[in-house]
DNA sequence: CATATAGGCAACCTCCTGGGTGCCTATATG
DNA sequence: CATATAGGCACCCAGGAGGTTGCCTATATG
């Protein structure tokens, strides 16, 4: 799972439910199927569908104790998909520094 | 249009055929819908379509000229995203930084 | 051992999404 | 003016996503 696709990544970001359940990851914490669906208001098996979903993309590691699942964040899939902005807009920033040296290059 | 909401953004973001639209369009430039879907092998209207998810989220810009409608990114609303990322790494940032400067005081 | 709790599997349902087509309007252009 | 080109609108279709329920296994615990 070394590459991760972006579509992939940003399509599992592409629900509420699972950013919640993110944000509340976001700490380092390690959480139980029926702690991340605490409060969500859909059932057990909804919630285990959504951390189907974010392990899918690599966005949570999944590890197994005792009679419980424990899920926390992986931090490089987020930094992934920041690079993958980061590379959109440093492509436009690329481009106006170009175009800006081009101006000034001709005009002043 | 102010409030981007993240789920909504990312969930735009998770398409492998709008995230090459908005690579296409990253350098700054305007594109028409012809423009955007050439070698895209789909039709017109499913080009249509996927910008129109693109602008419902807000990422990109549209603006009629003459008989055609040319598309530009917003910068805003790749921002967006990536500060919804910064404040899951802030987070876990900050909850690592307690955390070693715990260890630190009661070990050390 | 009996029971409660955590989770997995599979079936099912509904709605959205990605894709298409046909036909319409509007703007360029010979 | 006739024609070509850019888009829009409406409808259609198949498949996936989000959600549910029922029933199963596995681990704790009285």
């Amino acid at each position: 799972m070394s590459k991760v696709e972006p579509a992939r990544l940003f399509s599992a970001l592409g629900d509420a439910t699972r950013l919640s359940m993110l944000s509340r990851l976001s700490d380092g914490c390690t959480l139980s199927i029926v702690q991340l669906g605490d409060g969500l208001a859909i059932s057990r098996q909804g919630v285990a569908k959504h951390l189907d979903v974010l392990h899918g993309a690599g966005l949570v590691d999944r590890r197994k104790s005792g009679r419980e699942v424990h899920y926390a964040l992986r931090r490089e899939a987020i930094e992934a998909a920041r690079t993958w902005l980061d590379e959109v807009n440093s492509q436009w920033d690329g481009t106006l520094a170009r175009l800006k040296a081009f101006v000034e290059d001709g005009d002043g």
